[in-house]
DNA sequence: CCAGGGATCCCCT
DNA sequence: GGGGATCCCTGGC
């Protein structure tokens, strides 16, 4: 995948996504975002995934104090913003998703119906169909 | 509403 | 030295 960081080989910025899956992968892009990622393939096939949005439930007024919009619709809605809301940083790459500072945990919730896109932002591997969004969330009206 | 451009800095060649 | 999986504002229609 051209789009992939990895692309280029192993460098000191992206070799979180040659280690073991479910660690972060967060860099620092356009002088001034952060963006995170989900490395999720086994040892030395570097990939991850990145999250591009998602929708507030719990921490509202905390993110609202991180991020410049008191919007409740503009704090998760783009990678940037996503980062930017949860304070994220790159003090936060190659974290274990199943440590202590960063954490996933499920709820019930199962989306009715997900939708594939090609990716945002990219100019080489658009023809991927790489962007999978659920249609019932609010964040889906900007990205 | 859409297209274009500026901000801003680190990484890689 | 060039460009980046962004974002926000502006100006034109």
């Amino acid at each position: 995948d051209p789009a992939c960081h990895a692309a280029v080989g192993k460098t000191e910025r992206n070799e979180v996504m040659f280690g073991m899956p479910g660690f972060t992968y967060i860099y620092f892009i356009y002088g001034m975002y952060h963006c995170l990622n989900f490395v999720t393939e086994p040892e030395a096939k570097p990939a991850a995934i990145l999250i591009r949005g998602a929708e507030p439930l719990d921490g509202i007024e905390i993110m609202k104090q991180n991020s410049l919009s008191n919007n409740e619709r503009n704090l998760l809605n783009g990678p940037g913003k996503f980062c930017r809301s949860f304070g994220l940083d790159r003090k936060h790459n190659g974290l274990d998703l199943t440590g202590e500072i960063i954490y996933l945990e499920s709820d019930s919730y199962k989306p009715k119906k997900i939708i594939t896109t090609p990716r945002i932002g990219i100019k080489q591997g658009k023809n991927r169909l790489w962007r999978f969004y659920d249609t019932a969330s609010d964040c889906v009206s900007r990205k």
